[in-house]
DNA sequence: TGACTTAGTGTGAAATATACACCTTAATGG
DNA sequence: CCATTAAGGTGTATATTTCACACTAAGTCA
């Protein structure tokens, strides 16, 4: 059913950019195009949007659709308009970034719709479209929005150690931490709960596992509060 | 001549928040809408993304030619997307805030087009559309990047000098500083370079004119740097 | 020439950031 | 079962940064 307009207008798609942490490496969420163009290559999920929903909602559901990821941290991160960036017509494309927690690595793989493949951020392969440009200003993003707010916790399962909330900082911020002075200033911020549990891991003393406590979270953002690592 | 695609699209738009500062207060400059809906509300200058353009550049020409501005930052902001954000028809629109000098104030009354107003950002009236949340998501956008990054000078004439970007500072960000801890800091950052002139203005000492010096600026910003007052 | 008004300047105290080394604890295996 | 292994966990002293605070300087105008 076709549907007509006065002026030509530009077709909406969304594209996503999907974060995992698998204990060593920041990791990206890339699919194999299926069809023209650039079929074959890898790509950003992403898909067109409909006229019914809002830009958050289309992204919600290419994920969904794409990787079978569900209820993640998304959001949007800058609108891409380049008049060549697709080949066909003119595609202006909303860009998001989402972070995901290991367990719903597994949920990634799973998906049989098209090949979904997990990437490290030091080791991507060549992108469709204008990709490589989005997953930059993610990582860019990424990187400044860690450094202000607590958004780490989002690529940890729901109980961590405090190593390995070091070692995804020293990971995305590409710089070494010291421990002692990281667990002071993170403790410090009063947004982790101990748990009375450790995790045994190896043939050395178990870490301590902490839990994010968002309502702390919310109360100290009301007030004005800043995030520094 | 009509334009026909297999599934409905959505319209684009720009709308632009332009910031200026008058030397006391933050002003936005708004437009009176001539036509329905909202026909006499006043709203962002904006319009829609001819299709064959970037939406920088649509930013840019349609405040040309609703403002008769030029050449001023320019930045995008967030895409919004609410499905009834406008009564006619499914509309999204990019939002860009834009930061103005004194000198081009003049200059955005002087257009004939539409009614154009500067109006303090603590006494706004009733928006058209989403325009008050458009605002707002700028105004924090605005806050939050001067904290970090020297665009304040974007605000002032060319020369300027250090109280009145510090009335800049307190005003945009309503908080009362310190004069010798501010010149203190912002000198630091050997970012401004003091000019053979001075500004007199009334019965009292004059001041030292500086300009800010942006060549200084890239390369401090390429060795990672942090502008924090 | 004195009163008025804004420009311009320095220092000490407090808070924060940084550098740095050793003991603890469980698992493993000889 | 005890010695070894390997990561977990902790405190302090120093450097740096932030913050609070008050007077003199320079020009205008009556």
């Amino acid at each position: 059913m076709p549907h007509t307009y006065q002026y030509p207008r530009a077709a909406l798609t969304v594209d996503c950019v999907v974060f995992g942490f698998d204990g060593g490496a920041l990791q990206v969420l890339l699919i194999r195009r299926g069809l023209e163009p650039f079929q074959g290559k890898w790509a950003l999920p992403g898909g067109f949007v409909r006229v019914e929903e809002t830009l958050d909602d289309a992204a919600r559901r290419e994920l969904e659709e794409e990787t079978g990821l569900q209820d993640l941290f998304l959001e949007q991160l800058y609108t891409f308009s380049a008049v060549k960036r697709d080949p066909r017509e003119r595609v202006v494309s909303v860009a998001y970034y989402a972070l995901t927690k290991p367990a719903d690595h597994t949920t990634a793989a799973a998906t049989d719709a098209a090949e979904a493949k997990w990437f490290p951020v030091s080791d991507i392969p060549a992108l469709a479209f204008d990709h490589a440009d989005i997953l930059d200003t993610a990582l860019t993003r990424l990187r400044g929005k860690l450094t202000y707010q607590p958004i780490g916790f989002e690529l940890l399962p729901p109980k961590f150690t405090l190593t390995q909330l070091q070692r995804l900082y020293e990971s995305v911020l590409g710089t070494e931490i010291d421990k002692r002075n990281f667990r002071k200033k993170v403790l410090s911020f009063d947004l982790l709960v101990p748990l009375k549990e450790t995790h045994r891991d190896g043939p050395h003393r178990p870490a301590q596992l902490f839990r994010f406590d968002p309502v702390k979270y919310e109360r100290l953002k009301k007030k004005g509060f800043l995030f520094e690592i």
